[in-house]
DNA sequence: CGCAAGATTGAATAACCTCAACAGCTGTGG
DNA sequence: CCACAGCTGTTGAGGTTATTCAATCTTGCG
């Protein structure tokens, strides 16, 4: 009983702060003002955008702002952030084109959103996009199903980050990147990115990766080049 | 390396099954024909929903069953449950009254819904469900709603899964039940649905919890029914 | 080249889990 | 009424997994 004694008496429960908060707002993005048609969206929000670019690294929203804007990514990678007070991070969820950000917030986001590649986001003013989608029923089912998609999507990872090993969560993690058949697979994001996502440390993910190296699950040309040779042994781990 | 080397030979990352799958269907819920008025939901949907009526432990619905209702939760606690292939499980969310179940699904249910208490649901046909909303803007006003907010609650819980600790995803998850000031709770679920919301046992569950106690944080009249006497301790771990 | 940032690897540690025993409560049946 | 079984919850001891801390390697890039 000597430890729990021990750690009554100094009330416990403390957590060493990381060294690390590296990340910075960079100038602002350049956007042009061209209305660009995008695929998949209604005749009228397209009259909304504004085409926005960014560069890697850089912040495009923070947590705590007050949700101005609806994105809609039209290239490239971005992760939605959430910070603890002491700087533990998590990313709940990695943006490639055709993904929308801050349509489900309040009035501030409550996740950060920023850019992972170099990358180009559609920008609709929030108030104006709320009445287009009432207006425009396409538009409004369209959505509807994007932010069904996405629930679904955490509570995937609720499950992954709630009940998997380390093992398990990188199988599906690396799984979920080659839905087509195609075993090649490109990460654009580093391993604090997915180790971030995945609820562990980088120190982790990297072990992880090679042993799943030795095993000759996969192979790799460099620390983003990824090739799974064999999916069936990941699909078992990744268990779902 | 001589452990890492057997783990390899044995291709490593198996995992225990555990021994009790208890969770079984009960008779069919009783169902009463009678139209209820409910607070909160527009006009031509009432005319649609069907009271239902559960009782403790009853299945509402598995996952992996087509997705033909939707329900919303009266009066009762039930569990939103996903499980995976040898049956470690995962709780998504709780449902209380007012809550919505099986909107954001596709053709089946992803996860089940599983009576905690005796519990009273109001049941939609998913078909006709779809329909209204579109004619009816202020019902899919609110739904809309409905769904964002689930979709923030599950981005939330994320991050207490990947980056918090046991300590303080209990501070978090106890908090969450007094949100009014007051700080008598009365927990309608058990050790092992509390551990498997956040993704714990429910032997860490129980001794963080007596920890707390030892702390005078809380205060215990049974194991469901805790007093919080010290919030701003709890707030501070919950750090968020 | 030399530096910085990312990635990998190793050793030690901490947090949480597993297994096991036991306590308390509830309902059942003699 | 009491004995008993069954279930939930608590507690302890020991093991495992993932983390922490630290060193090393790799990869651009000015």
């Amino acid at each position: 009983m000597a430890t729990a004694q021990a750690a009554l008496q100094t009330e416990g429960f403390q957590r060493a702060l990381p060294a690390n908060l590296t990340t910075r707002r960079y100038p602002a993005a350049r956007s042009t003002d061209a209305v660009v048609a995008l695929p998949g969206i209604a005749g009228p929000l397209q009259q909304l955008g504004q085409t926005m670019h960014y560069m890697r690294s850089e912040v495009v929203e923070d947590a705590g702002d007050p949700a101005d804007y609806v994105y809609k990514v039209v290239s490239g990678t971005l992760r939605a952030v959430r910070l603890l007070a002491d700087g533990r991070r998590h990313i709940a969820k990695f943006l490639t084109a055709g993904d929308y950000f801050g349509i489900a917030e309040g009035d501030d986001y409550t996740s950060g959103l920023e850019a992972i590649t170099d990358c180009t986001l559609m920008r609709y003013p929030r108030n104006k996009f709320q009445t287009t989608l009432e207006s425009d029923a396409a538009a409004g089912r369209q959505l509807f199903g994007q932010i069904c998609r996405q629930l679904e999507a955490s509570n995937h990872l609720l499950l992954l980050l709630g009940r998997k090993t380390a093992a398990e969560r990188l199988a599906s993690f690396l799984l979920s990147f080659c839905q087509h058949g195609n075993s090649e697979i490109c990460l654009p994001m580093c391993r604090s990115d997915i180790a971030d996502h995945l609820g562990l440390t980088i120190e982790t993910v990297s072990r992880v990766i090679t042993k799943f190296k030795q095993q000759r699950w996969i192979s790799m040309q460099d620390a983003s080049h990824i090739r799974i040779t064999a999916p069936d042994k990941l699909e078992a781990l990744a268990a779902n």
